[in-house]
RNA sequence: GGCUCGGUAGUUCAGUUGGUUAGAACGCCAGCCUGUCACGCUGGAGGUCGUGGGUUCGAGCCCCAUUCGAGUCGCCA
């Protein structure tokens, strides 16, 4: 550290070996613990805590807690050592003490405490609740990540190139924030929810690999792992790449940033592939949780010809599990769970001494009894869980269903980073309502199909070029190779009944600067925050947020959004509609 | 927009069937205390029970409305 004068070191730093020392020290009043006589104070900054003797009781009289002080002093050994303080072999013994930032004795909470304050109050002082050294070090864990992460990309021959971020609309997915200007009234910027087209753009410009940590913003609600507004992605796009390509690049890229951010145990390149079919079929969901062991098993066939009426015509879904004693209450409140996401409820079988007990074990007939036991193997002592409802429904409850129950049963080692990719989603998709062709995610990737297997082939057995990381079950990142061939674009847009007008009129800049030479390009996009909630082992995204939205999408420390006043307003062309 | 849970001292919470003066811990203030480290001990202050109505002899508790917050569904390719 180098010296001026508020401090010759910080207050994390001093040790045995510099008892002696004449030191200037600058922090906040942690603790002060008056003894009659004596008083012992820690000062802490953002490198630790020093402890403070002080031989006069007169020297702090006035000060309380979390005053910002500089002292000066000198280190002497402690006659009793504390070994849980890096700083703890020694004290400074004060010898002249300044105050350099009153603070009111009662705080909105205790520093100390500030994890479990509720978190309105949290936000509204976030200055404070950041010196907690808990809460501080998920922002500098978040510095660091991103200096490894941006040293990385370079060393891997990525160029960092900023994108703009007053941008136009895009005509597909989120809400966007839109941006008034005085420069064209009654017309708007809006913010980007990804800077797709730009970094193709850069492709199309001869950039080679590009990387940004780009900032991105959707108008849509919160929650738990998604903040509301904005967040960050780990952008990349490369020229002349294949899927093989992007999914090296990232499997390195990963495993060197875990090296130097994580000591828990992680999936090693190459990491496991799951195509989507599969993982809908194993686990009802595209981003499956793997550290969870259960399977998702269909029993549609099983219950074709069945009598009971929960199950008739319907597609059925079960899972089974362990689950040792558990009272009738217990299996009740599964079927709660299941209820809460609109089910009509959990049925559920107990499988022992050779027989099944439980809600539905009356309508069980005995062909019933013997593909059970062979579908799932039974030894005895399995429990199965069963929801029954229209296919799409079905399906999500089964998610559900798999999910809490490796949760109730403890089946899901938290301090274990699971990844795989999912591969070879479809291309087209059924609409829901009208039963024609739609996109299936990103109209963008490129059809893992020539252009005349688009036309002679099921368009719903089409899958694309598209890939989605997986961790821990949370999506991190999603990416595709890019279609950047003019008549192929043109076709899938057909197939879904766009024309050319259609695609000039929505993605203009992309598709006319196709027509001047595109590279082939794939790339993808990583949750910089979903990595990081990841690594540290965080539930809530707001934490790894220096100043989050609250989950209303408010800042409660700087009050916004707010009202603008009338003379904006009017240079703006705007007119509020009354409510 | 729907659903679930919540709002009681500065903070975290308890508060029985609706019944006397609404409690605890931490924090704050005062006093004592020369080796504490979440110091300890003694005493004290601190409350429009989110807000507005209602039921009742009587409401923190019951009912209605409203507001704020968290979670979740819809939504987010």
């Amino acid at each position: 550290m180098k010296t001026n004068y508020y401090r010759t070191n910080n207050c994390g730093e001093l040790r045995i070996s510099d008892v002696g020392k004449k030191v200037v020290l600058s922090g906040w009043l942690a603790s002060i613990r008056k003894l009659g006589g004596i008083v012992f104070c820690t000062l802490r900054d953002q490198f630790g805590l020093t402890q403070l003797l002080f031989e006069d009781e007169n020297m702090i009289k006035d000060m309380c807690k979390e005053t910002v002080v500089r002292i000066e002093g000198e280190v002497v050994e402690r006659s009793s050592k504390n070994p849980n303080m890096p700083t703890g072999d020694i004290e400074v013994k004060v010898a002249k003490i300044d105050v350099l930032g009153k603070c009111q004795p009662v705080l909105p909470f205790e520093i100390a405490n500030a994890p479990s304050t509720k978190e309105e109050l949290r936000l509204k002082y976030r200055y404070l609740d950041l010196r907690n050294p808990e809460t501080q070090s998920y922002i500098l864990y978040r510095a660091k990540m991103l200096n490894i992460v941006r040293n990385t990309m370079t060393d891997m021959g990525f160029t960092e190139v900023q994108t703009p971020i007053l941008a136009n609309s895009s005509p597909e997915g989120a809400r966007d924030f839109i941006v008034p200007t005085v420069n064209a009234p009654g017309e708007f910027f809006a913010l980007p929810q990804a800077p797709q087209q730009f970094k193709q753009l850069l492709m199309v410009s001869g950039f080679d690999k590009y990387f940004q940590i780009a900032p991105c913003f959707r108008n849509e609600p919160a929650r738990a792992d998604r903040t509301p507004g904005e967040f960050y992605q780990i952008d990349m796009e490369m020229s002349f790449a294949t899927q093989e390509d992007v999914l090296a690049n990232c499997e390195e890229f990963l495993m060197r940033i875990f090296k130097q951010l994580t000591d828990r145990e992680y999936s090693k390149a190459p990491f496991k592939r799951i195509p989507y079919r599969e993982a809908m079929e194993k686990y009802c969901s595209d981003k499956p949780d793997l550290r969870n062991p259960l399977i998702v098993h269909d029993l549609t066939k099983i219950f074709k010809d069945t009598e009971f009426n929960a199950f008739k015509g319907k597609t059925i879904k079960a899972v089974c599990a362990h689950v040792g004693d558990q009272s009738r209450k217990w299996y009740d409140e599964i079927g709660k769970v299941i209820v809460s996401y609109e089910g009509k409820g959990c049925a559920w079988l107990k499988y022992i001494d050779g027989q099944f007990n439980g809600s539905i074990a009356k309508f069980l007939t005995e062909n019933d009894t013997k593909a059970l036991i062979k579908e799932f193997d039974l030894k005895g002592d399995e429990s199965i869980f069963i929801v029954a409802d229209e296919e799409e429904m079905a399906i999500k409850l089964a998610n559900v269903l798999r999910n809490t129950l490796g949760e109730r049963l403890n089946l899901i080692d938290k301090n274990k980073i699971e990844i795989a990719w999912v591969v070879d989603f479809p291309f087209f998709e059924k609409n829901k309502e009208t039963g024609a062709i739609d996109f299936g995610h990103n109209p963008f990737s490129m059809p893992q199909a020539t252009i005349e297997e688009l036309d002679s082939k099921d368009p719903f057995e089409i899958v694309a070029y598209q890939y989605d990381l997986v961790i821990n079950g949370h999506e991190c990142l999603s990416g595709a190779v890019r279609n950047h061939d003019q008549d192929i674009m043109l076709k899938v847009f057909n197939k879904v009944g766009y024309d050319e007008e259609v695609v000039k009129r929505k993605f203009g800049a992309l598709y006319n600067a196709f027509s001047y030479g595109a590279p082939p390009h794939a790339g993808c996009a990583f949750g910089f925050d979903s990595l990081l909630m990841i690594l540290l082992n965080k539930d809530l995204m707001r934490e790894v947020i220096a100043f989050p939205l609250n989950n209303n999408a408010r800042d409660l420390l700087m009050n916004a959004p707010s009202k603008i006043d009338e003379k904006t307003l009017r240079e703006l062309g705007i007119q509020l509609i009354k409510k």
